[in-house]
DNA sequence: TGTACATCAGTGAACGCGCGTTCACTGATGTAC
DNA sequence: TGTACATCAGTGAACGCGCGTTCACTGATGTAC
């Protein structure tokens, strides 16, 4: 409260900062990077070009760097989750895993920028592997929580838990894929995600 | 042989649409629709860029041109592949389901290309509609051929073949991108596919 | 076969627009006395 | 508390480059006689 009473300079400069990396998201993800004008992000952020060049080197250097906010929010959002998925219910089921997953914001938009990431890792090898090293902490996250779930419901796994996280989190991207591409609801999308997790993970398990 | 030492105009022409359409393939996959330049399109297939002008309407309607042809390419493949595949052995093992995925030309740059092509039938609601029929194409291939496999064997899967058949599809997609990022070698990229796509098939069959 | 003409695939110069980037400036915020 | 000055985040005009696209032209190929 107090805080935003003065909006300091560095306050207001980090505002600015966060602004231009939330249009700049959507505007990636709408239209992709070689698509997408600095004029157009400064636009919807609420700010002039000049904004922008005092903020970032140049637009490349602004999608690195909000690649790697992406997946760092992703890191601490999936950690979050299972915390909060694991504080609810101290005898997990199954689909505690995939209740860890339905990452919130994880929508068509979100999944546009995560695939204009992937394929700018595909041609940016030194970008390619900070960004592995990342979706390897995801993945870490999920064999942990699979470990868990597994071991408090005597539960077996039909391969080793480090192949299973990798596969459900592939599985889990091609899903929001396709609901993307099929341009499905959010309720819609929620739910065909949760059915095919289910699927993987029933296949994952030993009867 | 007779047919070349003349080269009539059509076909040419068609020559000319064929280097343009695979020198695009290559930059696109490359960097991307909106950084690939007309200008370098032309350059690498050997031609002005009024020769690009006079064979096709735009880049926009070149591309969607393209991804036609690249997504019956891979309907067409496949479903080649299959048949050489069962032409070859009478008796089906499992690992002719990889086998008949591991498409020629599957490689780096062609994963890169499907990546664009994927995501632009994210932004395009109307090309979306045919890209997911060419793929629902590939994957009555697949579940086909998993059908025959099975039934062959008297192997049971442990899910419907067309849920199987998405999976696999879905998994194979994830493969590839992976092995892009990773920067593997085609031979890497190839041992890793069969490799999982292997741990896939196993998950599907009943023990 | 040879000649005159028609066709048209591909050339390359030109256009003008929009882009990424720069920079001199402004005015709000913070500091010193 | 009030005043004078310093700082610097964001402004907006300007630049020039490269792009997508156009079009008058060329010369090789095809056709008619």
């Amino acid at each position: 409260m107090n805080e935003s009473q003065k909006a300091p300079r560095g306050r207001s400069r980090e505002a600015t900062r966060a602004k231009l990396l939330d249009a700049a998201a959507e505007v990636f993800a709408e239209v992709g990077l070689g698509e997408a004008s600095v004029e157009r992000i400064c636009e919807r952020a609420g700010f002039t070009r000049g904004a922008f060049y005092s903020n970032f080197g140049s637009k490349d250097e602004m999608f690195l760097e909000l690649a790697t906010v992406v997946a760092r929010g992703r890191v601490a959002a999936v950690r979050a989750r299972i915390d909060e998925v694991s504080v609810e219910c101290d005898e997990p089921d199954v689909t505690v895993i995939i209740r860890a997953l339905d990452v919130v914001g994880d929508d068509r938009l979100t999944t546009m920028l995560m695939n204009e990431i992937n394929i700018h890792a595909m041609r940016d090898r030194e970008f390619a592997a900070a960004y592995r090293a990342q979706i390897d902490e995801v993945t870490a996250e999920i064999v942990q929580l699979i470990d868990e779930v597994t071991e408090n419901k005597c539960l077996r796994l039909r391969l080793p838990s480090a192949d299973a996280a990798r596969i459900i989190v592939g599985v889990w991207g091609d899903i929001s894929s396709r609901a993307a591409i099929a341009g499905l609801s959010p309720e819609a999308m929620a739910k065909q995600r949760t059915h095919e997790l289910g699927q993987i993970i029933d296949l994952l398990l030993e009867r």
